[in-house]
DNA sequence: GATGAATGAGGTTTCATTCAT
DNA sequence: GATGAATGAAACCTCATTCAT
């Protein structure tokens, strides 16, 4: 049925059942991983038929990419809030640098999936993974950028010092997966710290 | 088949053809990525049978492991070169950035393949890729160690500064291959500078 | 897919599906045996795809396993029918012997499936058949018990009288289609004979 | 090498080579059941090539249908003394239930191949294994006519006695493998007696 | 004769997607 | 819109047999 011909209350109930089933693909991501991700394990979760799935999301990778999108959201969210904030450069920095930690300790397995290399997720899921990438990206570089005007960080080079901050990110909640570094580091922090002050002594 | 029965020639033929999967399975993965890669397209590109296949691996998961560490090795073999050297640290840092980023830009599939997500290969492949990944972080801890001998780094949290380390290379060569940062950046170079100083102005 | 959202006449079409791969599967063995039942074959006679097979049954033994059930279920039926029509023990002995050595007559390899050695089907298949087959050896026990309480049979051993009850039946149908033992004789009746007098001469 | 040109020397090389693969065989049907009976296990237990072991067999049937007809041999062997002895009717039959239900008991994988139905083992092995089963049933026989020679059993029917000696054997063994019977009944014993006077007390 | 690497058909199972109801 | 049975193309893996050395 074309949108036009819906009542508000159908496009609602569209709505509610689009978000459930989103809900149940999360779940079976973070317990399953994306390779455990099945079609019919969201259908059996979110208890609607396989085939309702299709009415919401046109194929497989389509739904796990709006999840991926969807989680996202929330990080996205505060991260450009912070940026929009007008705050001080240090202040959005530490508010970045925490809120995208605990996002990615959270929710890993979907958020390697956007990272993900083309290669791995070809066709149209590139395409749609890209902005996400991009947003992501920019909003450390809005960072940066605020840096820089406060004059706080030099200028130019803005992409290398906002992928600089991003893997910092990164690589502290990875490394805590693994289990390599204990979970009492506080990777917001450290990561602010080794961001703008590097790790050597003064003597270097 | 014990060994010591072959004759030096079969056994020379033997390793020959292992070597020869290996290096179709690497092909594989650079052009299809980790999900494009099946055993039934291994043997085509090395012109085997698919049986023949298991004859070296007893498994496509031994298979893929197997590669990510013979993909690993000269990475390894440099920097635990580098770090028995006896070089001065910010020497020994830069050989390190430097082999670090060439191997990462080129290989990238298969190092996310043993940096993946414990979720993501589960069973014997996990207990497979542990060490992998534990002597790559031992490889960054042992030169963040040498730093800390010369003064050059503060006494301490030698495993933050090596994950902080492993993220900056990471990042880097990640989003060259987006393309989101240009190929001209020197990779290694950026890291050392940015690892050791960070980003802040004096200001800050 | 709970079964109550399923409109009647769905679950008959199901029912129906479920029936006719069972009918093809028992096709399959009788023609090509155990060692020649493989599911492309059922699904060809069936003439549903391979993968339909597995909406009905989680595996290949499954299947086979629900097969040999169903094809006992009128011996059982029969034989637990015997059992509790309170007849006389003699009237239970032959009409038991008459009806189980007609079904094991017929089919033959898959009764073979369920007397099979634990060794040769493993796992939860061996779980699956060891009731049926203590249901077999049940009914002979209670065969075995009517003529105990009768008298007519000694009074304890009443697991050995059943194991040579069920061991002379077996065996009778066996050889007849080994075309040792001619189809003329009449295999219920030998067995009620001798199961209840031996063989020897009075001399003896 | 044609057998006329091979010196004593090698006759026996060659023979001895057969029965190492045959004890190996012997050992892997044992160990693993007919299912897990591969030419590679074989080899590898053996400690030969695979290709050697078809030097000696020419198929994986022939190799199984002759360790078959080498496991029943000392049954055969025993059973035919027993009937060639002249000894008095009992004492034989007496003597081929002991023997008999301690090699059923012990081989059931391999006699369960020799006894299994002609749909199981079709083309060759079933050619090669009718002659073996018949040595069986011939066993039987001869002792039932020794029998009735005797007075013992009465005139004709002798396959139908046959038949049902050699039922109550295999049902004794079978079902203690199952655990149905305990290890302590005597099977020997107990077939000699029900197949001699049934089950039946005077009052039937 | 002995070897064992190579073969490849054949088997089981999974799962994204379609479509009649 | 919702349903869920059906589809069938892959994928992995096994193993009897061959054959060059």
């Amino acid at each position: 049925m074309p949108p036009s011909q819906r009542t508000a209350r159908q496009e609602r109930e569209r709505a509610r059942h689009r978000a459930e089933i989103l809900a149940a693909a999360r779940a079976v991501v973070t317990e399953r991983g994306v390779s455990g991700f099945t079609i019919e394990e969201v259908a059996r979760t979110a208890e609607f038929a396989v085939g309702s799935i299709y009415r919401h999301f046109s194929s497989k990778d389509e739904l796990l990419d709006e999840l991926v999108g969807e989680m996202a959201e929330p990080l996205f969210a505060e991260v450009e809030a912070v940026a929009a904030s007008g705050a001080p450069f240090l202040e959005q920095l530490e508010r970045f640098a925490a809120s995208a930690s605990a996002s990615l300790g959270e929710e890993m397995p979907l958020i390697r999936a956007f990272l993900a290399h083309p290669q791995e997720r070809p066709g149209e899921s590139a395409q749609r993974l890209a902005p996400l990438r991009m947003r992501y990206f920019g909003a450390a570089l809005s960072i940066v950028r605020a840096g820089q005007a406060e004059g706080a960080l030099p200028e130019g080079s803005s992409d290398v010092y906002a992928v600089a901050l991003i893997g910092l990110l990164s690589a502290f909640t990875k490394w805590q997966a693994f289990g390599v570094l204990p979970p009492q580091v506080d990777a917001g922090a450290e990561v602010v710290r080794l961001f703008l002050h590097g790790v050597a002594t003064p003597k270097l």
